[in-house]
DNA sequence: CTAGGGTTAG
């Protein structure tokens, strides 16, 4: 009870109601027993097939080449796993724990994880007898089944029965809070196990710890956790360097990934697929062509083949890239090379023939999917959806969607999110707020992205009273609303004539620490300039060079432009001195504002002063 | 040697 691990065990232990047997998770469709299963069963029991009948000694090690069979093959269904373990109910003497576990294993290894629970939760009430590996296993399949709490319940039902949790119980419950978004919990609880000497860590479970701060974007914190268990005598391994390389390729840090790939090499730790896989990521994200091709050579040469991962990688990064053909070529390339491409694959290059517009390109790869026998799921759907929607063919998007549900699939917030855009683009704003209205009734709840898409839909529409009712409604719910919904909103407001509205939201979101973002001083500079209000807008300018915001292109352009078009020449022309030396240059929007000016006949000598430094 | 935990694709 010293340790907060102790301390947390116990609290999950009072706050569930049922420590044993186990409380019964999610559904499982467990059937009857099917004759044909259990005629399988004897042959394979009885089976003179056995490699050497007389070196089997009684049934158990049959049992024991039976699971190990079915380990590696997988059984065909949880059915299967389920007579194999009345079977053993049944024996006598009863099986090892061992075996037992191996059956709970291969449930795991098949994503049956609330049969596995409900298999321990029988075994508990048949008082088998279990070990430290049996809840291990099963709080394995809780954090699976995102019950990370039933995991710390399970925890404490082995403290109260005396085992000793090891460091795997332990790995497995910080990668199942990893996985619930408590990334803060794990430290403190891998802090905690270390602290009290609670663990002999491993590779393993520092990996564990490092996957979770990459993936809360700490990977410089991660590289300083790789450096301590090297410090502590704890070797990192490839799973340690594939981690933060592929945390750092996706960073835009591929150099430093490279360096890390350099650094493994050196020690001897030899990088594998995934590690190439993860940098050949990043270089695509930065279009490094030439780096990707000595890295797939350096695989060939090392005799790593790419797999299905790699090749959608590439698929993808060409797809995006508008290179559909060649996009089809790698398709045909892993297929070659034994390499099945996948629904993932053939969604990628889907997508890239959406956003080139070639619809009719894209729903013909929904064609082969199907010929392929490979199932399009929800993505491909919404990437489907949304290639009409950009298309602005809102109605063949809809029907897309109305046939989600037949083929079992359920859209996602996403898709709708798809939807609505494209109704708020093409003004068709009921059949939005019915679409909304089924979303909700659908279950679906409201995330930051999909405010964004309604605010700017709301916005679009010149709905802002609407939009800052969504607004209020967010901020109730404890959704935190982000810069760029600051910035549609002030944006509306402006549109809509509104400037004390906007001025005021501006003033509230630095009021609530949020920076702005050039984005946002570019709207207000804007704003203020449509209005007249220059010297707001000019206060602006200073304002985010204050905050090392730096001015870009836009911002002097807009400015300018507003400088012109309130009859502010001077302080245009100033503006203009101040931009080309920022090494920006005039857009065409103010070149031909500029060029317009030239022919206008004023007596004004600021104007003269601009026609004359700008007259060829 | 024999059962449980870790890294990659939209």
């Amino acid at each position: 009870m010293k340790t907060m691990i102790m301390k947390r065990a116990f609290t999950s232990c009072f706050t569930s109601n049922t420590l044993l047997p186990f409380p019964r998770l999610g559904t499982n469709n467990i059937t009857a027993t099917t004759t044909i299963t259990l005629l399988r069963l004897h042959s394979l029991s009885q089976s003179p097939t056995c490699p050497n009948p007389n070196h089997i000694p009684n049934h158990l090690t049959k049992l024991q080449q039976l699971l190990l069979e079915k380990s590696r093959v997988g059984f065909d269904k949880p059915d299967d796993a389920l007579q194999v373990f009345d079977k053993m109910l049944r024996m006598k003497p009863l099986p090892r724990v061992i075996d037992f576990n191996q059956l709970l294993a291969a449930l795991v290894k098949m994503k049956h994880y609330s049969v596995a629970v409900s298999v321990f939760s029988k075994m508990c009430s048949f008082t088998i007898p279990v070990n430290v590996v049996t809840y291990s296993t099963v709080i394995n399949c809780c954090c699976h089944l995102k019950r990370v709490d039933y995991g710390f319940t399970l925890l404490a039902a082995i403290f109260k029965r005396g085992f000793v949790p090891n460091v795997v119980t332990y790995t497995t419950l910080l990668r199942g809070l990893i996985s619930q978004d408590k990334f803060l919990e794990a430290e403190l609880l891998f802090k905690n196990l270390l602290k009290h000497n609670q663990v002999e860590p491993n590779a393993v479970i520092f990996n564990t710890i490092i996957n979770g701060q990459c993936k809360t974007g700490n990977t410089s914190q991660a590289m300083m956790l790789l450096r301590y268990m090297e410090k502590k005598g704890c070797m990192p391994d490839v799973v340690t360097y594939s981690t933060i390389i592929d945390s750092l390729s996706k960073d835009r840090l591929v150099d430093d990934a490279l360096g890390l790939l350099a650094e493994m090499s050196d020690k001897g730790i030899r990088p594998n697929v995934i590690t190439y896989s993860s940098l050949i990521q990043g270089l695509c994200n930065l279009n490094r062509w030439d780096d990707i091709t000595q890295l797939l050579k350096d695989m060939d040469k090392h005799k790593i083949s790419p797999d299905k991962h790699t090749y959608s990688i590439l698929v993808d990064a060409h797809a995006r890239d508008g290179k559909v053909k060649d996009a089809e070529y790698l398709i045909e390339l892993m297929i070659q090379r034994g390499q099945n491409p996948n629904v993932v694959t053939y969604s990628a290059l889907m997508d890239g023939y959406c956003l080139r517009g070639e619809l009719d390109k894209a729903f013909a790869v929904l064609r082969t999917m199907r010929n392929k026998g490979i199932l399009p799921n929800t993505q491909t759907y919404t990437i489907l959806i949304s290639g009409y929607c950009k298309k602005m063919k809102v109605d063949t998007a809809i029907t897309l969607l109305e046939e989600m549900p037949l083929k079992g699939l359920t859209p996602t917030v996403e898709t709708y999110g798809t939807i609505l855009d494209g109704l708020f683009r093409t003004r068709r704003l009921d059949e939005a707020h019915k679409f909304y209205r089924k979303m909700l009734n659908q279950g679906l709840r409201l995330d930051i992205v999909i405010c964004s898409t309604l605010l700017h839909g709301l916005c679009l529409n010149g709905l802002v009273v609407e939009a800052m009712s969504l607004f209020h409604k967010m901020e109730s719910c404890g959704l935190v609303p982000h810069i760029s919904i600051y910035n549609i909103l002030i944006h509306g407001l402006f549109k809509d004539g509104k400037v004390d509205k906007a001025r005021d939201l501006f003033h509230n979101l630095l009021l609530k620490g949020l920076q702005p973002d050039l984005k946002t001083y570019n709207i207000m500079i804007h704003g203020f300039c449509q209005e007249g209000l220059l010297e707001e807008a000019y206060k602006i300018l200073l304002e985010m060079e204050e905050h090392n915001c730096l001015p870009n292109e836009v911002t002097y352009n807009t400015l300018i432009r507003g400088c012109f078009k309130n009859k502010m020449y001077h302080g245009g022309c100033v503006l203009i001195d101040e931009m080309v030396a920022h090494g920006f240059k005039a857009d065409a929007s103010t070149a031909s504002m500029l060029f317009d000016l030239l022919q206008v006949k004023e007596q004004d000598p600021a104007l003269l002063a601009l026609q004359k430094k700008f007259m060829p």
